[in-house]
DNA sequence: GACCTTAGCGGCTGC
DNA sequence: GCAGCCGTTAAGGTC
């Protein structure tokens, strides 16, 4: 590990360089701008920042706010830091797509770099292929009669969440973890058509199923005769205890099945 | 400032504690896992990770990859850190939506803490607004009879880029930054469709404008009687000096323009 | 590789 | 606050 408080500008220089041959993790606070040219363009004036480069070589830029980085550059980039002057300019270089980012760093107060390697993995529940699988297992949310035929199918038009039957007719589900705006109605309008033109067959239904839905959509769906359900997503706001149940039950089914 | 490098977790809760309290940026490289309940659930096992805390209370977990966080709080959050036993665990509370992180961290080879505040503005060009921009001067790209009318209308008939007229006929045009899929497509027919109802005609046009387009996305903008129309966005993969140049000149007319 | 989708999307703008 | 939508979207899956 290398490590320093106040550098100089050319034992900074030295860090990031050891650092990026190594495939380590580097993180610089201090003073300092950014261009980036590619996909955009965008300058970033001079301010304190927080510049961290991963092992991959993808390099992100934070601010004092927010979740997300204010500059980035993806993985796979090429990183050269040259001192010139009284500035330490990093250049950060990437092909397909072209782009480029560069920084100006002024002042640091803190730069180290350490090897860094993330084992471990990370499982998550309460997708939307949980909330069309819900609705698989569970039938009777969507109506008394609707059997489920498939789940997910692919079609050249995008993939259906829920396909099933109510007595003679198709039943063509497009699900919604949050509440459902206009692009859901569209989504269902399309595979609704796709798959009557498809089938040439007339009775289709479509229904949207999720937790609430925007005036504007309501309005578009019944419009066009489709209908929408209520349905409640995996995790809406569900108690502790429940949630460390679903929790356990998902990762004991999960193991067991493996 | 603090920093302490492999210190004792003891440690660490302080300067974590500190740099909570102050709103200052607080960095940790160590062995821990993280468990999510809130919009979704998801645990992830231990491995070496790196914690960034902000001023503004969000919290991001970063792996060794990827320019994406692996696991995140938001702003505004609650932070608490407690020694228990083997395991400093730290726990970030959010309400609305109500959400919770909990960290259990195991091994620290760097902390620190340290007063942080970004000034500096970010400036963009090359979005999508200014590829509507782009049209609307130059009109010619559309056609040699298109005679733009609007720009970014963004509230009478929805967000429509360019409103324009050839001849007797309107045009409502949608602009891609890249390849234009299926749901641009879907976008310009609600734009149309709702543009001739609110004004009770039919003589309107739908143009989609964008560098390239898939092939389903194609074949369902013709089957709907739309046009497709190859525009190449204010900046795809433009030689050096003509960024700059761009850059200049857009700095230099906004400059002035303020 | 093209294509389509979701995302704990985030973030912005307009009402 | 909701609603709609862009993003240097990213990431993942199927054909």
């Amino acid at each position: 590990m290398m490590l320093r408080v106040t550098p100089e500008l050319n034992e900074v220089k030295d860090i990031v360089s050891v650092g990026v041959r190594n495939k380590w993790l580097v993180v610089l606070v201090g003073v300092f701008g950014v261009n980036y040219k590619g996909r955009a363009i965008s300058e970033l004036s001079c301010g304190e920042r927080l510049l961290i480069i991963k092992p991959d070589g993808c390099v992100l830029i934070h601010n004092s706010e927010g979740v997300n980085p204010i500059n980035w550059m993806r993985e796979g980039s090429s990183i050269n830091a040259k001192l010139d002057e009284e500035v330490l300019n990093i250049k950060v270089l990437n092909i397909n797509p072209r782009e480029e980012l560069v920084l100006r760093i002024q002042k640091v107060s803190v730069v180290f770099t350490n090897g860094f390697s993330s084992v471990g993995e990370l499982r998550v529940i309460g997708s939307e292929a949980d909330m069309a699988r819900k609705i698989y297992e569970n039938p009777s949310v969507i109506s008394k009669n609707f059997k489920p035929v498939s789940l997910e199918e692919q079609t050249k038009y995008g993939f259906i969440d829920v396909l099933g039957c109510e007595g003679e007719d198709y039943v063509v589900v497009e699900c919604k973890r949050y509440r459902a705006g206009l692009s859901g109605v569209q989504q269902l309008r399309r595979y609704v058509e796709k798959f009557k033109k498809a089938r040439g067959i007339n009775n289709v239904k479509g229904v949207l199923a999720a937790p609430s839905i925007t005036k504007n959509a309501f309005k578009m769906l019944t419009d066009w005769g489709f209908s929408y359900k209520r349905v409640e997503p995996p995790m809406h706001l569900i108690g502790e205890k429940t949630v460390q149940e679903k929790l356990s039950k998902f990762l004991h089914e999960n193991e067991t099945k493996n």
